[in-house]
DNA sequence: CGCACTCCCTTAACCGGTTCAGTGATGAGT
DNA sequence: ACTCATCACTGAACCGGTTAAGGGAGTGCG
């Protein structure tokens, strides 16, 4: 992969342009003191001119700042596709990082070792001044990569599962916690959870958390499902789960994300079950899609853009060093009522 | 925003290490004949044993290669935020890229003046070795920006919008003509549009195919109008379009994306018709969302993953000067009839 | 008048690679 | 024995910035 050749406009050029020293124009644009204010003008003026911008990869070179920030996604692309969660999140990470002109460098990964590699290889060869470290499982090898590599990172995840690493993260325990509580409020006995990927860190949280308001509130029935997001998985999912007679049936399912639920309303409607009459959905991780469908669907929602957002601002700090190591809690989902769920009949 | 220190292993002591020069490395790791076996085996020994990389950033700066690309979405972050189009886009573009070992410089702007901004600056400061532009608009400004800049590219659009440029695209306006006579041959004479943003090339080009198809057609009622692709869009224009009684109202809608036409689903449930005895839907870009709605959703499907495949390989070719300019045409979108379409009562 | 102190700006080394001219050793050809 | 290639490798310049050390002019002060 060559570049084609350009005449560029260097550093060299505009010096020459403004009648000063490459050390000049490197003082000015980075707006350290030292020079006057009449020769900062003409550098500027020379720059605009030539059309001149600093050259980032000799900047990063030269040992200053690096201006992108690394996220491999490690998720089947198909998968990844449909995720409204991500987009948001990735917006949200964009919209602080547009802020201080810095970009974004994306990669999806098939899966962890992968993952590290690119992770490795990008901070060695100095392409990110930080990353972005999602999806953490049960003792995570990125844990011990990170503090390796030295590379500043913001781990999202509960800080159970990121080690010491800086990590940003929402209580799922207590917001699983409050759906179950708000379902067996309207009467609900019987509740199922069609959950994500079991291998996933928080998954596993929201697991034991049900189980356990399950227990507190000596629910009649709990199920509860792995599945790996996709809208197919939490279909078949929720098909079997309401195949069985009613006494057995659950009244009631929580989802892990928008794209289940919204499945899982077909299938409720494929066979001829009401929402919220016969059965309640609630989703997690409320998108515009959850406004979309009929009934409405209820959700635990939850301002991912601004998760992304603080994210991203988090890492600067990391980054500068004025972020001491620590997890930040952002406000925990809460329960956005909709048509989807009512008292069981 | 700086880089914390880190002792980094540089190819001057694997060059050490090995008893050999930099250049002699340089060599081995970029597979150059003047080397013999034996040499070439000690320096990637020492390599590894060092667990050096060589450093892309100075390497790029050195005059080879980039093995970035660059992709500015030029949307309001909300819709993006929900739009599957974009996410199956970057994956499948992703795919493709990773077998290069090669990443995506993601950036979100807010118009395209902002983007034009941005393309410039990260092929200046040799941030990426090419660009995939998308969303073209009559007389971009882009096409003359790339041809200033020598900037490799491809272009996502038709070529009448692309200029010189080599693009890859879609047959939009026979995918449209298709469809209108798929739901005229159903019997329906009253068809509306719910079209994409009204800035947007591909847009006018299925506003002009809608309506030289209704014409040739010679149907009692065409309407269409334009929205911002979003659901909440959809949903209105939805909603205005089945206010009319009976005679004036459309017995068939055609989106230009999924979220919309799941949208209009809801609105149609909203307003007591059911779909498709009382109106048919189809929708634009098929993904997994159009088969977990009930019913599920006819639709013009389109494998945007290959698509996106299809766009970074054409792009390593323009990059390598393998490819000449030139138009890429992918196979048109076909329909695909599920459960929103019928004939009309 | 001489000295110290600022203020502005220049010089040169450096970041970590690539590349190319050049060097010495070896072997073939005459 | 001498030239001429070929091969394997080295050395130094270079990519386009940053940065620390240094230098010259102007001012304040004893």
């Amino acid at each position: 992969m060559t570049a084609a050749p350009t005449p560029r406009v260097t550093i060299k050029d505009v010096a020459a342009r403004a009648g000063v020293s490459k050390g000049a124009v490197s003082l000015a644009f980075n707006h350290k003191p030292g020079l006057s204010e009449s020769t900062r003008d003409r550098i500027f003026r020379a720059a605009r001119e030539l059309g001149w911008a600093p050259n980032l990869t000799a900047r990063t070179l030269a040992g200053s700042r690096v201006d992108v920030v690394g996220l491999a996604v490690c998720r089947p692309a198909r998968v990844l596709g449909l995720e409204p969660w991500y987009m948001e999140f990735v917006s949200g990470v964009e919209s602080v990082l547009a802020e201080h002109s810095c970009s974004l460098l994306l990669r999806l990964v098939r899966n962890l070792d992968e993952e590290v590699g690119v992770q490795a290889s990008w901070w060695r060869g100095r392409q990110i001044g930080g990353s972005i470290l999602v999806d953490f499982r049960a003792d995570d090898p990125r844990v011990g990569l990170v503090e390796r590599l030295g590379l500043p990172v913001v781990a999202v995840g509960h800080p159970s599962l990121t080690g010491g690493l800086t990590s940003v993260w929402t209580d799922d325990a207590t917001a699983v916690t409050e759906a179950v509580r708000y379902l067996a409020a309207l009467g609900h006995r019987r509740i199922a959870r069609v959950g994500g990927a079991a291998a996933l860190g928080h998954t596993a949280i929201r697991t034991a958390a049900f189980d356990e308001a399950a227990g507190a509130l000596a629910l009649a029935g709990a199920w509860q499902v792995a599945t790996d997001f996709s809208g197919d998985a939490g279909a078949r999912a929720t098909r079997s789960l309401l195949t069985a007679a009613p006494p057995d049936r659950p009244t009631a399912i929580v989802y892990d994300n928008d794209i289940m639920a919204v499945a899982g309303l077909s299938v409720a409607a494929e066979m001829g079950l009401r929402v919220p009459e016969d059965v309640s959905l609630l989703a997690w991780d409320d998108s515009q899609l959850c406004r979309l469908t009929h009934p409405t669907l209820s959700a635990m929602s939850h301002d991912v853009h601004g998760f992304g957002a603080e994210v991203a601002r988090t890492l600067f700090g990391v980054i500068t060093g004025d972020e001491a190591a620590g997890s930040h809690p952002v406000p925990t989902p809460v329960l956005t009522p909709r048509g989807s769920t009512a008292p069981p009949r």
